[in-house]
DNA sequence: CGTTCATGTTTACAGATGTAGTCGATTACA
DNA sequence: TGTAATCGACTACATCTGTAAACATGAACG
């Protein structure tokens, strides 16, 4: 529901993604501005962005005057849910224990995670 | 180091990968009939996809007679921490715990999975 | 020895992606 | 009111992906 289409979000289309999350509406030229600090877009590339995106109906637009605004049509939540549940399928059968595990034996856990893990895990088990 | 040239790896070279982590070397066919179970690909299609991976360094041939056997470069453990890490990193600004209460908060944890994790901490900690 | 089978190599081709330029309409400023 | 700055739409184009056919060649079999 939260993704209508099911249509997958590129890397660079997710950047802009962001911009939306953190604020909206946007015009195009004010999402340009967010993401060229990170990326180094130029406008037309932002713009094209935006275009794909409003065709996968990941973004809505609103008519201001002559212009868009754009805004995220799909929650930040349900797509870091999908790509989380893709990442954790096709690589850990399904077994999110199986990534924790994994990223537990890689070191890839700092102590600042570990802490706040348990402490997660705490408040879902009581 | 065991991804010497940090090419990326496709989905569909994927599954590829992971008959040649579950057994190797194989023959170009043998792969084929591995992977064929799953995605309804065609001879072509694994020839393909095997050469690409030769191309990305991902995967090492030795020559048996006139054909190759193929055998994986890289480890499935590098290559799961890749992805993994790769993805902690885009979506939850590289905190595991990030993912973790994403996550839980989903419910996308099973009572094993929580038990499991459980007691990886608990090891962790000790 | 000729034919078929298995194989690696080459070529193909459509769709997705990254990145951007052009153009026509509009708006806002001078 | 003319002109420059904006903006959306369309076009462009190289690369990557998914999917596969065609071809050449050597091997095995009859």
């Amino acid at each position: 529901m939260t993704d209508p289409t099911g249509e997958r979000i590129s890397e660079a289309e997710h950047a802009v993604m962001e911009a939306l999350w953190t604020r909206s509406p946007l015009s195009a030229g004010e999402v340009a501005d967010a993401v060229m600090q990170n990326r180094g877009w130029s406008l037309a590339t932002v713009k094209t962005l935006l275009s794909r995106l409003v065709a996968k109906q990941a973004v809505s637009t609103q008519p201001q005057g002559k212009r868009f605004l754009y805004a995220p049509r799909i929650a930040r939540e349900a797509y870091l849910g999908g790509e989380s549940r893709r990442l954790v399928d096709r690589l850990f059968g399904g077994s999110a224990a199986g990534l924790f595990a994994h990223l537990a034996e890689a070191e890839a856990l700092s102590q600042a995670d570990l802490d706040r893990i348990a402490s997660l895990l705490e408040e879902l088990r009581k």
